[in-house]
DNA sequence: CACTATTTGTCCGTATGTATG
DNA sequence: TCATACATACGGACAAATAGT
């Protein structure tokens, strides 16, 4: 029943409590945590769990209340408001699947900011790239039918990024661009992380501040081990899962054979 | 040079300005934008250029400093410190990865909960069991080296539970106690997303309220299909990373073969 | 119908944080 | 550095609506 604290501005995150309890409360609506049509618990009750005063808590609801996401009623309470048809299971999953090279040919990138420039230090290490060598920089976002759902930051060695365009990072792959320059993508790693929607990302994807988003790091090689693209991307949740497979392989042993893809989700 | 509005505290986002000025320079110091061992611009010309008072800028560069981002010296303006030796990358990357069955191995789990249930919607679906048939829930807490590192919540078929005991859950990978049942592991599907920390969660893992976390939604299932486990993984990303390499195949194919792996990181 | 417990709505006073000029 | 204005957060107090007995 100890809870653990919420972000005090004495601490590092400036960010005011009744937006942080907000934003748990909406993303436990949003996940079916207290049921479809169910009831908020009481302020009182919140106030305790999150430790917070009950005005704290009345403000958060408030403005759920205001996006429509609860309706409040005194001396009843606060109910949940269902939005209509939860998001329907795909039926085919594997039918949804997009691999990485495909990414390009269903999504449009928009360029946010283009230019050269001194990497930063992980991309200067991932890349292997000297301290004082140029790169291009290049900050998109990418939509899908209109929506957006991922903010990326890439950065690409000088000696590639010249042959690119800026009109080139609004097309498909960079894949099918590394291709026609004779760069031969011979294999990426990636890390998968979580992160919050700061202000800048937030107006980008369209989400409060706040929001939790999926985070994925890429490193792409040529086939001689060059560092061809390092890339950050961060996706809306809402409208896009990154899904993988495994299968066990025949020997029976602890290994698994994997296979990676991404799905966008459907207009919610 | 026109740089995009800040949000003022009017609008939707109650995030303090000199905070978001704060996000904005160290960005540009991180990016390179100053140029390495640069000066950062008067604070009169920032605020000119952010459209805030010079007290708001101040107490920005000021939180610079005290991260060590900058050095500010009276009368001689504000300096960008660069910090040379980057952190060693691991030596071997490819010897810290673990991979699924493995992971129980090397981390102590800690049981919160533990119990037969109706399982949630999700849960029914994916290990396709009856409406009305009990499941074994669990609820636990995954440390390395005592310090914990992810949140675990798993279902499993009453059928299988009923010769899972508590103390089992304690023990190393579920894989081992699948196959000791007679349980022939067939194959595994899981989705990558992210979430919020909320108290419950905030204090099993030790971080406040309104964390990021790295979500994992995986689905076990037999040799013939029939599901085994679900189970959602919340994970600290400053402990936790689940990293996977791609190679491509010798045909050239748009196609890849992927590893994947975990790593978790050293005490911070 | 009244009585009560619960819950939301509203106000006060106070302290601190934020932002400006 | 100071004065000012506004936002945030707290505890306390009370009123008003609701549901159950």
């Amino acid at each position: 029943m100890a809870d653990s604290p919420l972000v005090r501005s004495a601490g590092e995150i400036p960010t005011p409590l009744y937006h942080q309890v907000h934003l748990v409360l909406r993303e436990r609506i949003e996940q079916g945590y207290y049921g479809p049509n169910g009831m908020l618990p009481a302020e009182m009750e919140l106030a305790r769990e999150f430790d917070v005063s009950r005005i704290t808590v009345a403000r958060a609801i408030n403005e759920l209340a205001q996006q429509g996401f609860v309706e409040r009623r005194r001396g009843a309470g606060t109910r949940i408001v269902t939005r209509d048809l939860p998001p329907p299971v795909p039926a085919n999953i594997d039918g949804l699947l997009e691999n990485l090279a495909d990414m390009g040919n269903r999504t449009k990138a928009k360029v946010l900011e283009f230019g050269f420039v001194l990497p930063p230090l992980e991309a200067r290490q991932e890349l292997q790239v000297g301290p004082n060598e140029l790169v291009q920089r290049a900050v998109r976002v990418r939509s899908h039918n209109g929506e957006p759902f991922s903010y990326l930051t890439s950065f690409v060695p000088g000696y590639i990024g010249q042959h690119l365009s800026e009109e080139d990072m609004n097309a498909g792959s960079l894949m099918s661009l590394f291709e026609r320059h004779g760069i031969k993508i011979g294999s990426a790693r990636q890390s998968f992380s979580a992160a919050l929607a700061d202000p800048k990302i937030g107006q980008a994807l369209a989400v409060p501040v706040g929001t939790p988003l999926l985070a994925i790091t890429r490193t792409v090689l040529d086939i001689e081990e060059r560092g061809v693209e390092y890339i950050r991307i961060l996706y809306r949740t809402d409208r896009y899962q990154y899904r993988m497979t495994m299968e066990r392989d025949k020997q029976g042993s602890s290994r698994f054979k994997t296979a990676a893809g991404t799905q966008i989700k459907n207009g919610g």
